[in-house]
Parts: C-alpha cells; structure tokens; sequence
RNA sequence: GCCCACAUAGCUCAGUAGGUAGAGCACGCCCUUGGUAAGGGCGGGGUCAUCAGUUCGAAUCUGAUUGUGGGCUCCA
C-alpha cells in the first residue's frame, strides 16, 4: 500500500512538471515558483502576464495530453549550485530557492523543453501518467507569504486509472451534497444576508428548534457535570480588554470602540473577562475551588471579508463556554474532567472518531519554560489517563498556555475543529485571579478555557455535514409529520398532534388538500424521521401507519405503542425507531 | 485583505449577434378526497444585486461598490 501511494505521489509530481511544460509552451515568459504532489492530486504554480481562464485550462490539457503521449523520458541530473543559476536565469523565484539549499550541488529534472529545479523521484517518462484532469486556477501567495507577489496555481487530480478518476469526481460530486450552506437553504434552518451583513446568521424556527434541544442538553449535562450557568452582557467599557491583553494582541479582530456617554465600549470577543470579573466579586477559599463557570456567550470577532464561510466562519457566534478556575494541583483532574465530556459529547452526536492535538509552548509565549513544562506534563497525565491517542503539535500553544484542540471524525471521514482545552496563567495573573489558600495566603489561581462543541453556528455545520441534514430523531426539527390520506381524517390527525405536543413532541400536520404522494415526498425531502399515515382503516383501530425516511414502512401499529417508543428513543438520544 | 469567477421571481435555473424578461417548484384561488416520492386548471409575483458610464436603446458592453463561491493568507 505504502509503495503504491509513493508510486502514486511519483506520478503525480511528475504530472506537475509536465503541466508546466505545457504553461512553458503556451506562455513562454512564464516564471515558475513550485509544482507539488497533493493528496489525489498535483498544483503548480506560475507568474503569469496575465489571468488563466476555463479555456486556458482546457488547452493546458491538450498540451499535457500531447507531452504524455510524446513519451519523454524524465532525466535526472545533478549539477553545481553555479551551473543551476545559469540553467535559471531569468526565474527569479527558482533563484530563491537554490539561495536557500545549503548543498553544493542540486539535482534537476528535464522532460521534453522543461527544465526544473527538483529533488524527484520521478517517473521514467511521461507515458507513466496514466489519468489525470486539471480543476481549478486560483490565486497563491509565493511561499504562502501575504506580503510576496500573488502567483497563479492550478490544481489538477491525477490517478492510475479512468475508474478512480471517474470516482473521485463523482465523490466531489456527492461531497456538495453535504455541503450545509446548501442544505441549511433546503431545510429552512438558517439565512445571512448582504443587506444585514455577512457572517451574520438568522436562525430560522427550525434551526432554533434544533439549536434549542442542543442547548438544553448542553445545560444538563453541564450542571450534571458541577458547573455553574452564568449569562454577561455583550459589550464591556474598552478598558477591561487593555487588562486582558485582548486590545493589545487581537486587536484586528476586535469591533470600533462606541462611544457611550464619553466611554468608550466594545462588543467582547470572548467570555473570559466576564467569568473573571463574577469571579472576583468575593474573596475565595481554596475550598471553593474549583470553581466552574459556563455560558453559552454570543461574542463578535472581525474576521477577513475572504475567510467567512456559512456557518463555519462567521462574525458573531455563540461559544459553548466556560471556564474552570482551580488550583494547579487541581489542574490534571480538571482537565480530564472536560475530556470525559468532550468525549461524552462526541459520542452522544454520533461522531465516528476524532483526532487530538497537544500544542506546545509558542516563542512568543507569556510565563516561564517551568510553568509550562508543567503544564504541558499536566495535559499529557490527563491525556494518558483518559486513554486518548495524541499528536503533538510543537509550537502551536496559544501565547497565553498549552492546549488539546479534539477534532469530530465525521460520517464521510471529514475532520472538524471541535472542543478545545486551554490553560491560562496569564488571565489569573493579569487580573491579579486568586484564592485564599490552606495556608492564609493569596494563590494565583490556574484557568482553564474550554468549549466542547465549539460554537452553535460551526457545530450546526458539523452536525448537518455529518447527517447529510438527515438528524436523530432527538434533533429533528420536526420529529414526526401526521398525513392525512383525505380531508375527513384530519380531526383524528390534529387529535394524534395534540397527544404527541403534550409530550414535547416536535409534531406536524399536513393539513393541505393534497394527494398522499406529494405529501410524503416533501416530507421525505424535510428528512422528517417518522411519517404517520392516517385514513379510514387506522382510526377504526386508533392505530397510525408508519413511514421511516429509509422508505422502509413498518407494520401499523397502535398509536400509543408508537408514542411510547418515540419517547424512549427520543431520551435515549441514541437509536432511532428502525 | 489578496487572485479568479459569479450575482435574473421566495427556491433551482433558462435567457450571447444590446431592442424594456421566461420555466419548474413554492405561494393564492378553483376542480379533484386521492393509501406511501410531484393530480389538473387559473392567477399573483422580478426597477435582472447596487450606483455610475457607453448607446437612440443595457439583464446583456465598461467601471466602481456590495455580496457569494473556489483558492491563498488568517482562525486567540
């Protein structure tokens, strides 16, 4: 396996030259920057004199087409570093990259009229590319730098036969199925608007009724777990963000200050200073500690008009925060506490898998190496204590602490950012956090910030992403629509509507004038769970006919029997009725 | 923010030699009361994203703005 992907790697590097022969031939004054493999596929990129179009694409191809069928041996030599600049003169991003190698010789691959600086392997000649498509041209920053020149890359997927290629576009295919923008419009959940402003979400009845069962849950298990709710106001005078450091480091994301009655407010980015300020309105024993504090708090962050993305990026969302103030020797169990509920959350929302991460200490970081190493050990006790399989990620520690960030393994095998676990020293210490300890002394106290969902907004994404809009049955929107076949069994219908509501189930009537088959379709593309048909034969037995979105249709069955199983798999949150 | 593309009815989309807008779904009314994925008829609905410009005339050409998409960068 290992060696077919380097064969595939291979191939498709290759392919990546072979496309810049063809860029070569069709704009000769092209300067090339680098042309990798990628997963499934190759890019490369190039300084063009001027934007690529659809067409460009097309004869790109053909050219390719041509080389491939030309059959030109890729040759590999090795040359001095001198020889190099002459074979790129006149390619100043080549140039910049043999400054770089530290070797006195380099090695160069030639195929056809191509010449590329490249450390290989390669595949002996072009006819080794067997399928290949180039997708899209986009923009790229030379060397990923937003202050260096703009380069044009194309992105092309290359494979070892017709089929696989056929079954990769066919899965891009189904991939935009999933996409929630789409489904989010489909099912009516949520809207942005240009006229409101974008990264702005409108949270329609049906998204809310989803949104709600999550927030309930949220709550319980909160609570459950020995935390305690908070709710703190959306704007805070400017000053207490100069305290946080919030002005000083993350200012491009904050809003403009407003003026209110000469002082100056902003709408908070985060929900720390809140806790921090409730916390400290007391004097606190270490016995009180620790103390957990949680909020599903709506904050506003300024994020670049080119990175919002539905409800994944956004402007203003709603964190599932909180924030557990403890002693340092506390800090380990605290730590595997939220675990446990990030791992009890994954599996109650059905994720598949996940992935952890464990970032370390950043070189811009706040506090000394010990505390951290202290720290980071602590998060490594808990994670080997809760069983949980880690990478590290050296270096990515936000400045303030180290911290685990979980991603959600999807349905699809797609990977989403999810809860995330971070200690802070600086806050306690800013704020002057402390606990009266054992001793009569003042302790700075540890802080913990943690989300296990996210927020609303991206988890919602998550969430349709995963189902394909197709929910449990615990978060449909709507659990269960009633059918009447014809307009005489509606009052049988709304009585069913009226039994099921007294249960807090999420019910609906289609009360419209329609043939059953219409009907059923909209309720199929709803991805409603349970569809109950009602005519002349199920109120004569005060039984309903039942629908699953499958298509499968079970036996009719008394409506309480039915009631009493949808309440069980409701609370089980788990299973559905099959 | 940067590169490229796109923006037509609530939704999905058609409308290229520039001559003042169409379909299906949805919505309203009527007929149909039909047993598991679209019954039929009629009707209402659009300053073609916004603002300028070119032109006798702009959904169509040009520019700017706003928004969206694919990337890049960023994501405490």
């Amino acid at each position: 396996m290992a060696e077919k992907n380097e064969k595939l790697e291979m191939m498709r590097h290759s392919a990546s030259h072979v496309m810049a022969e063809a860029v070569q031939q069709l704009f000769p004054d092209t300067k090339f920057a680098i042309g990798p493999a990628i997963e499934n596929g190759f890019y490369y990129d190039f300084d063009l004199p001027r934007p690529l179009t659809p067409d460009d694409l097309a004869q790109i191809e053909n050219k390719m087409n041509e080389i491939i069928a030309a059959d030109k041996p890729f040759i590999r030599k090795e040359v001095t570093k001198a020889e190099a600049k002459g074979i790129f003169a006149g390619q100043p991003y080549k140039l910049e990259l043999l400054e770089e190698i530290p070797e006195s010789t380099v090695t160069v691959y030639q195929q056809g009229t191509f010449t590329d600086l490249c450390r290989g392997p390669h595949v002996a000649s072009s006819k080794e590319i067997k399928v290949f498509k180039l997708l899209n041209a986009a923009g790229a920053y030379w060397r990923g730098d937003e202050h260096r020149p703009m380069l044009q890359r194309i992105y092309g997927i290359a494979f070892e036969t017709r089929k696989a290629l056929a079954d990769h576009l066919q899965m891009l295919e189904e991939a935009a199925r999933y996409d929630h923008r789409k489904l989010g419009k489909e099912l009516d959940l949520f809207s942005i608007h240009e006229e409101a402003g974008p990264g702005l979400v409108y949270w329609h009845p049906k998204g809310s009724a989803i949104r709600r069962v999550i927030e309930d849950f949220w709550k319980d298990e909160h609570v459950k777990r020995g935390y305690d709710l908070v709710y703190t106001p959306h704007i805070a005078k400017i000053d207490l963000w100069k305290t946080s450091g919030h002005w000083e480091f993350y200012r491009e994301f904050l809003y403009s200050p407003m003026d209110i009655e000469g002082q100056q407010y902003i709408l908070k980015p985060m929900n720390c200073n809140g806790h921090i300020i409730i916390y400290k309105t007391k004097t606190r024993s270490y016995r009180d500690l620790p103390f957990r504090m949680a909020e599903l708090g709506t904050v506003y962050r300024f994020e670049r008009s080119g990175v919002l993305h539905g409800l994944s990026r956004v402007r203003g969302f709603t964190q599932d925060d909180a924030h557990i103030f403890c002693r340092f020797d506390q800090l380990e169990d605290e730590v595997t506490g939220v675990l446990d509920l990030a791992l009890f959350m994954i599996k109650t929302f059905g994720f598949k898998n996940y992935q952890v991460m464990l970032s370390t200490r950043p070189d811009k970081a706040a506090g000394s190496e010990e505390v951290w190493q202290e720290a980071t050990d602590t998060l490594r006790h808990a994670l080997a204590r809760a069983g949980v399989e880690y990478k590290v990620d050296p270096g990515e520690g936000v400045f303030y602490g180290p911290k685990i960030d979980i991603k959600f393994v999807g349905i699809l095998g797609k990977a989403w950012q999810g809860p995330t676990i971070q200690v802070d020293f600086n806050l306690p210490q800013r704020f002057d956090v402390n606990y009266i300890g054992e001793d009569g002394k003042e302790h700075q106290v540890v802080m913990v910030h943690r989300t296990v969902l996210g927020s609303m907004e991206r988890f919602l994404a998550t969430l349709l992403e995963n189902y394909a809009g197709a929910f449990p049955v615990w978060l449909s929107p709507v659990q269960v629509k009633v059918i009447p076949v014809a307009d005489r069994h509606l009052d049988y219908a709304r009585k069913l509507e009226k039994e099921l509501k007294a249960d807090n189930v999420r019910v609906e009537v289609d009360d419209r004038s329609e043939r059953i088959n219409l009907k059923i379709r909209q309720a199929q593309l709803e991805k409603v769970p349970y569809m109950l048909v009602v005519g002349d034969k199920e109120i004569a037995d005060s039984t309903v006919a039942i629908r699953l979105r499958s298509g499968k249709q079970l036996e009719a069955q008394p409506f309480t029997t039915f009631k009493s199983e949808l309440l069980s798999a409701i609370a089980s949150r788990v299973k559905d009725i099959e």
